[in-house]
DNA sequence: TGATGTGAATAACTTCACAGCG
DNA sequence: CGCTGTGAAGTTATTCACATCA
């Protein structure tokens, strides 16, 4: 009975998700399947089949209400709660992480900053004082923090991912240009900036 | 004869790139598909139908050349030459991704800014100057730039894309979490970190 | 009537398995 | 002999097409 989703799937349920909190914003009640999917370049059916896969929470003739579509797929992609994420590695790309202010807009608090360099422990940055790596375990569990976002040198990223997973993270979201060994039970995305630059030559002319 | 190859396969071979350099700084000189394949946790079989789809580049009965490997993948990404790359949105996470090394390492320059603050054009960061975003035409194509990074806020995106191919931009790099809307012949990739970051949360207990 | 929900059909991608060849 | 290269088989994802029902 319980199948596997497609991350796809659930990749483009955030999608649908973002659109339709503009489309609430924008006072829009209802929406069909057309034009919600034709705004992330999806098809109808294939919207259609991403909800299907959780219920039934369309009208027939008439489409879906904005509110309540919100509402099943936060509760699906359990984000009716704000998330508490910690943050590993406060260098150049953590900092702007740390400043970029889409994280909070959809429901996630950056609320434990780590660093390995002790020049970087103790200070303040943003209201938050950086942490010492070492102790992850510690504040992690006492912050009941299960998301991490790791933006360490890449030379670190194997080590750094192993103290959180004993430290209690459960999901991970990878900055570093390196595949990760982690165990059963445990989701990284990893973002790759380089790879997707290096991938992109290949279509110019 | 010429089919459309799959944008993952296109990825993997970076990713293979990658780890060939690695091996090719650590002295190796030959690896089979196995040993390669297993670095980015795809399979064997993935990983020479990957090749397969450019000609055949190993020796039957013992493997890859590296240095070889590295540079017919090179070749076949266009990596061969270094490229200029423009960012667009000199704020937190643009001036993050200037600083980042990471494109450096892999042929990519960062060679023109653009914003269109009038307190930040024409001020100088690390080494370049901040152009008008008015003025891209001019300095695109006097500098021959093909590949563009937008890091603007979300609402000025697609004005910024449009401007961006107009000045004769073939391939963009999308921080910005908005479907963009292109033209046949264009290349965007996208990394929407919001995206990954809620698409993580359903995998939480 | 009109858009959803969904099996069936199709397409795309991955793995298998082995022939081919250094 | 061992590993590549590759058709065939298997699997997964997407689209089609229409029955269904507000």
């Amino acid at each position: 009975m319980k199948q596997v989703i497609p991350h796809d799937t659930i990749k483009r349920l955030a999608l649908y998700l973002r659109s339709l909190r503009y489309l609430a914003k924008k006072k829009v009640e209802v929406i069909s399947s057309q034009r919600l999917a034709e705004r992330i370049y999806a098809s109808p059916s294939q919207m259609r089949k991403d909800l299907a896969y959780f219920g039934e929470f369309g009208i027939r003739g008439v489409g879906y209400n904005v509110k309540k579509l919100i509402a099943e797929i936060e509760s699906i992609l359990k984000l009716k709660k704000k998330r508490k994420v910690a943050l590993i590695g406060i260098g150049k790309l953590g900092t702007a992480l740390l400043a970029y202010s889409g994280f909070e807009k959809f429901g996630f608090r950056i609320s434990a900053l780590f660093d390995n360099n002790s020049g970087k422990i103790g200070k303040k940055i943003f209201g938050l004082k950086i942490e010492d790596i070492a102790r992850t375990k510690e504040v992690l569990k006492r912050e009941r923090i299960k998301i991490g976002i790791i933006t360490v040198p890449a030379a670190d990223a194997q080590e750094v991912t192993d103290r959180l997973i004993t430290s209690g993270i459960k999901a991970i979201l990878n900055f570093t240009p390196r595949y990760l060994n982690i165990p059963e039970g445990i989701m990284i995305n990893t973002v790759d900036m380089a790879i997707e630059l290096e991938s992109l030559t290949y279509y110019l002319p």
